[in-house]
RNA sequence: GGGAGCGUAGCUCAGUGGGAGAGCGUCUCCCUUACAAGGAGAAGGUCGUAGGUUCAAGUCCUGCCGCUCCCA
């Protein structure tokens, strides 16, 4: 393996190069079995959203696994017995269309092929793309447990959704039944309603007229599909509708077509819109299918299954739609039935895997009653056993769930579970069974032939929390990891896939498929605008990952994703974050560096220095704060602390105070060591959810190391204790020292130009001031310290409170500008001060604020009062 | 038409009741032996708007304006 086990600073570059150590550490933690459970102790479970196998995963891809897999790290080092299944989608009408697109090239077709032809071909397909998105799933450095991969089309998952039909259909919930669909003429299938996704598109609204059938004049309708007038077989209007009361139930004669329309009055018709009056067309419009129903009107189809107009469309027949949609506005224009046209903005319902504008028609099709599933499904969310982050999700939820409707989940696909039905050839009967029946169940005939149909490939979804542990069989993985804790996916397929996975789950393992849901973010470009193919502003994660390495990519997706809002991303950002990356790095080699000789001690709080509790205080609330914001799952936030710990406090104070400690040697040396080391131990850690490649890597060559970091301890608060006294006067020494850098800046003088600094103060700061003595030096970067009993001569005011003032030693000094540097600062101080006193003015806020408020807030006031008065004694004795 | 979210520094965004923050950009200074993919400092905000609740509001509530999304 290569693995140094104390690996020497001077193997490190000053640059992180991510190339080879991610494709080293992943290979490591993979043959170790880290991700695989044990199968003891509490467990942790999650399954992996499938990505489908119609090519590379794209960055909300990234995102998603980004986030399971800090949760899952996290678990993990937590001591949990992790699991997180991975596999993926076989994606149906998806990779149907992009292997026929495939196929066309050879200027093939699938029926050139035949079905058995062809499926063997889009195996082929699945399996190159399975193995690839488990690569690049693997490259993104997702923990995932390999040995129990998954694939929706694998046989104990078919097994499955047979069984699910099976059992859906003998309690009456799954039916067959000729309705009006959604159909994708381009993909030659039917949608869902969910698959449906509607567009504003400007159209026109003809106004045309139907004359009556006795030449008494004509009633005139609006539409904006004049092609679907040749299937009209009715005119409705509202019963209430003034206008046409008399006419209810005399007949019109239908332009172009001379068929007899009855006229009908039904509710369902708005009078405003229009002219109030509806053309039914019941066999292409769903509404106008329902009113079809109530009112026994006979159904015309004109349009068939690849949008051309029908033999029932006369001379229109052969058509396409959009064609004969010109064709007869020209002909009722010509004959004189058009009365206008108007510009007119409505939404149309377009296929959500290509596109092409949706038509509705009757088919045969199979559906499953949602309703009574829904009903338990209802409850778990309610109840909140089910949990949404952020919660407002859980309304979404609810609101969809309770109108649900019924889902058509057949689907005239070849690629998918065919569905679990066999019809009698001699007396038609349905047989619907798990396993291919010999003979009829009805009559005993053996001339059976399968449906034809393949399965929503969302019914297969439905089952993927338990059907992967092995359902129907009661497995120990199923028994063990079912319930799974989490599911992290995105707000699109909520009704797609989450509800559907409740609702099984309830049905078939009675009990939910996860207690929490995170719903995450949608990455669009750096303008806010949804990436897409067509407008080319994708960003490949695979290709940021070769630019800025894995841990950079993690990384600036976690701190990007805050609850509640989609992610711009600017490529930008994966430039800041590896600075970050390489920052850790070289802070790690600082570290080494450091060490040649090492050796662990008891560090014992009086062998300390301020800066020592000052970082192990912060360490131990970065740990709290870092903890705490997982277990919310706001990873933005613990990202955001570590970045401010690691790089503010770590890098800019401790190790900046402590340079001059390491070079003075000793035991002093042996603590700074000790706790350096302490605390990069630490950070590494909680860095790791977030950037496992680089800290697994640093981690081993620290002096003392588990096996992998990946199953390192996670840091406990309650492991650490905090030094208040110390912290609050580091955090002074801090303000001092920032002053003296504020004079330099003030004066023109370069920060590497040495100062001497005059200090007036009593015993404690003196004292403090030579224990720290080097310390300061260095971060003030001092050429010395005096102690002094009043303000010198030529010098500038660099910090004042009711302690301690301290001078900058100058040259020379410009009065006037030292007075209006110093004036400018009383100004701040004044204003700071009338704040506060106007709060503590107010006899409510005395009675009523908190004490501890009353009191920080008199406390503030005393210091500014004496900062103040301090700071104008010094302007008076300038001059 | 119904619902939801957002509006904080020039830009991109954190911050869910007690002293307005970060990164980038801009300006000044510095190659100081971990890192110039770095360091030190500065300028820049009536937190969309008008009310309300509260001792206290960027934060909670209501109206309005603007943008985005979902559903019909």
């Amino acid at each position: 393996m290569g693995i140094r086990k104390n690996g020497k600073a001077e193997d490190l570059g000053t640059r992180y190069d991510p190339k080879g150590i991610e494709e080293k550490w992943y290979r490591f933690w993979e043959e170790r079995g880290y991700f695989t459970p044990k199968g003891r102790g509490e467990k942790f479970s999650i399954v992996i959203p499938p990505p489908n196998i119609t090519g590379r995963i794209h960055m909300g891809h990234a995102l998603n696994i980004t986030i399971q897999d800090i949760i899952v790290r996290y678990k993990r080092m937590q001591g949990f017995d992790t699991l997180w299944l991975p596999g993926e989608d076989h994606a149906g009408i998806a990779t149907q269309n992009a292997v026929e697109r495939e196929l066309l090239k050879q200027g093939k077709t699938r029926e050139d092929l035949g079905r058995e032809k062809f499926l063997r071909i889009v195996w082929d397909w699945a399996k190159k793309y399975r193995k690839e998105i488990a690569k690049q799933i693997r490259a993104l450095g997702a923990s995932c447990d390999w040995t129990r991969e998954r694939f929706t089309l694998d046989e104990n998952l078919n097994l499955a959704v047979r069984k699910v039909f099976v059992d859906l259909y003998k309690k009456g919930l799954i039916y067959k039944g000729k309705y009006i669909v959604n159909w994708c003429p381009r993909c030659g299938t039917v949608l869902s309603d969910e698959e449906v996704e509607y567009e504003e598109e400007m159209a026109k609204l003809y106004y045309i007229k139907y004359p009556f059938e006795d030449g008494s004049g004509h009633v005139e309708i609006a539409t904006v599909r004049p092609e679907t007038m040749l299937g009209d077989t009715a005119v409705a209007v509202h019963p209430d509708d003034e206008r046409y009361k008399g006419i209810v139930g005399k007949y019109l004669v239908l332009p172009l077509v001379g068929r007899r329309l009855k006229i009908i009055a039904d509710k369902y018709v708005d009078p405003s819109f229009g002219t109030g009056a509806l053309k039914v067309t019941p066999a292409h419009d769903p509404n106008d299918y329902l009113i079809a129903m109530r009112h026994n009107l006979e159904f015309v189809e004109v349009i068939d299954r690849k949008g051309y107009m029908n033999e029932n469309a006369g001379k229109y027949e052969g058509l396409d739609r959009y064609e004969a949609r010109k064709k007869i506005v020209e002909d009722l224009k010509v004959q004189g039935y058009l009365v206008k046209e108007e510009d007119y903005k409505h939404s149309i319902g377009k296929c959500y895997r290509c596109g092409t504008v949706v038509e509705p028609l009757l088919s045969d099709q199979w559906f499953v009653k949602m309703k009574p599933l829904a009903e338990p499904a209802i409850k778990v969310v309610e109840e909140g056993k089910i949990r949404f982050y952020p919660q407002r999700w859980k309304n979404f939820y609810l609101r969809w769930m309770y109108e649900i409707r019924d889902w058509c989940i057949s689907r005239q696909l070849w690629w998918g579970h065919r569905i679990p039905v066999w019809y009698c050839e001699d007396c038609g009967y349905m047989n619907v069974s798990i396993d291919e029946p010999n003979r009829c169940e009805r009559c005993g005939s053996t001339n059976l032939k399968q449906d034809d149909d393949v399965l929503d490939t969302w019914f297969s979804s439905a089952l993927w929390p338990f059907s992967t542990f092995g359902w129907p069989n009661m497995t120990e993985d199923l028994k063990r990891y079912y319930p799974t804790d989490l599911l992290v996916t995105g707000f699109d397929i909520i009704f797609f896939w989450v509800a559907r996975m409740i609702i099984q789950g309830l049905e078939f393992m009675k009990d939910i498929p996860f207690r929490d849901v995170y719903i995450h973010q949608l990455v669009r470009d750096k303008y806010g605008r949804k990436m897409s193919k067509s407008l080319g502003n994708g960003i490949d994660p695979l290709d940021m990952i070769e630019i800025y390495g894995a841990d950079s990519v993690r990384f600036t997706l976690a701190i990007l994703a805050a609850q509640g809002r989609d992610i711009k991303l600017d490529p930008a950002y994966f430039e800041v974050y590896r600075k970050f990356v390489n920052k850790i790095w070289n802070a790690s080699r600082f570290v080494f560096m450091n060490l040649e000789d090492y050796e662990k001690i008891d560090v014992e709080p009086e062998d300390m220095k301020l800066e020592d509790g000052w970082i192990l205080t912060k360490l131990k609330r970065t740990v709290e704060s870092v903890t705490k914001n997982l277990e919310k799952y706001d990873l933005n936030l613990s990202a955001r602390t570590l970045y401010d710990f690691f790089w503010g406090d770590l890098c800019d104070w401790y190790i900046e105070a402590v340079k001059p400690r390491l070079r003075n040697g000793g035991r002093d040396r042996k603590i700074v060591q000790n706790i350096l080391v302490r605390v990069l131990d630490v950070s590494l850690r909680l860095l790791h959810p977030f950037m496992p490649f680089v800290t697994e890597e640093l981690w081993q060559r620290l002096p003392e190391h588990g096996e992998s970091i990946t199953i390192a301890k996670w840091p406990r608060s309650s492991d650490f204790r905090s030094y208040e006294g110390p912290f609050e006067k580091f955090e002074k020494l801090m303000l001092i020292v920032r002053g003296v850098r504020n004079v330099r800046a003030d004066m023109d003088m370069p920060q590497t130009k040495k100062v001497k600094v005059n200090i007036v103060s009593r015993d404690e700061w003196r004292e403090i001031i030579r224990e720290e003595y080097d310390q300061f030096v260095a971060l003030a970067n001092l050429s010395g310290v005096d102690f002094i009993c009043e303000k010198p001569k030529m010098s500038a005011s660099a910090y004042v409170d009711e302690e301690l003032e301290v001078y900058v030693k100058l040259e020379d000094v410009d009065v006037e500008k030292e007075r209006n540097r110093i004036r400018k600062k009383i100004e701040k101080l004044i204003k700071e001060r009338e704040k506060r006193r106007k709060k503590l003015s107010n006899p409510d806020f005395l009675e009523r604020a908190p004490k501890e408020i009353v009191e920080s807030e008199r406390r503030i006031l005393t210091e500014l009062n004496e900062k103040i008065g301090r700071m104008e004694k010094i302007i008076e004795e300038i001059a």
